[in-house]
DNA sequence: TCGAACCTTCACATTGGTGAGAGGCTCAAG
DNA sequence: CTTGAGCCTCTCACCAATGTGAAGGTTCGA
C-alpha cells in the first residue's frame, strides 16, 4: 500500500509517517517510480510506535527495541552485543516501573470516579445541580 | 523542608521543582524570608509526578487529575463537574491504553532476551565469541 | 566576612510533531 | 491531451512541552 492508505487506516498524518521513516522507526519500500511502498505489517508497527510514543518512550529507544519484537524474528542473537541486552533490560525495567506507576493511579481514577458516581447518586437532593432528581424509585 | 532537601531526596534537581510549581504540580508555602517551605508529603507528590510524566502524561492532565488522589480527599465531590468527570474517566481509559500496550511490549522484550540468554548458553562452540566454550558435557 | 543555599528571570536545548512552499513525477479519468 | 489528485524530494520555519544553564541578587549560618 502507498502512503496514503497507509494514513487512513493508522491515523496518522502522511507528514508524521514520513518523520518516522526519518527517524528510523519505519522503514518503506520503493515503487519503480519513487512511491513508498508499505506492507500490511506496518499498519501494526506504526500502532504499536504511536503507543509506545505516548507511553513516554523515546523514539531512540523505540528504535531499538522495535526489531527485536518482530513476528519472524527479523533480527538474531548473533546482533545481540552485551551492550544491547543490558539496554533491553534496562528498558523492560522501566517499562515495569511505568506499568506500575499507572496502574496505582488509574486505579486510584477509579476509586474515585466510583465515590463519586456512588455519592450523585445518593444525594440528588442537594443543589449542586439540580436536574437528574430522577432514582427511579418504587 | 526546603528545597534543596527535598530535591536530593527525589532526585530531582531544584531548577526542575521550581519548574513543577510554576506548572501548579506541586505547591510550597513560603518562609518569611522567601524560601520555598514543603512538608512531608511532598516527597511522594513528586515521585508521582514524575512516574506520570514518564509515562507519557502531559502536565496539564496531570494537574487535574492528582487533586483527585490525595490521601486525604482534599478535593471533594461537589467541586466534581461533568466535564471533569468525562475527563477522569477518559484519562483512565487512555491509561489502560498505556499498560496494555507497555505489558504486550515488555512482555515481548522478555521473551525475546529469554530467546536470547538461552542461546547463548546452548551454542557457545560458534566462533562468534569463541571464548567459553564450556559446553559442560557428560 | 565567606560560602552555601536560596531567590527570580531570561534564554536556551531537545523532542515530537506540523505547515507551507517550490519544483517535479505518475496515473487515471474526462 | 489535459487536468487534477496523489505522490515525490527538500527546505525552512514553527509549535508546545519538558527540562537546563547561568547571571545577578538576597539570606543564612559558621
Amino acid at each position: 500500500m502507498r502512503i496514503g492508505e497507509l494514513s487512513e487506516r493508522t491515523g496518522t498524518p502522511r507528514r508524521l509517517l514520513r518523520y518516522y521513516e526519518e527517524q528510523g522507526l519505519i522503514v518503506a519500500g520503493r515503487s519503480p517510480n519513487g512511491y513508498r511502498e508499505y506492507d500490511e505489517h506496518c499498519v501494526d508497527r506504526v500502532m504499536q510506535i504511536r503507543g509506545l510514543l505516548d507511553a513516554g518512550l523515546p523514539t531512540r529507544i523505540i528504535k531499538q527495541i522495535l526489531p527485536c519484537l518482530d513476528k519472524p524474528r527479523t533480527i538474531y542473537f548473533p546482533d545481540a552485543t552485551p551492550e544491547m541486552i543490558a539496554t533491553l533490560e534496562h528498558e523492560r525495567d522501566r517499562m515495569t516501573d511505568r506499568i506500575r506507576c499507572l496502574t496505582r493511579n488509574r486505579d486510584a481514577i477509579s476509586a474515585y470516579l466510583e465515590a463519586v458516581l456512588d455519592d450523585s447518586c445518593r444525594d440528588t437532593n442537594v443543589d449542586t445541580h439540580g436536574d437528574t432528581a430522577d432514582p427511579s424509585p418504587s
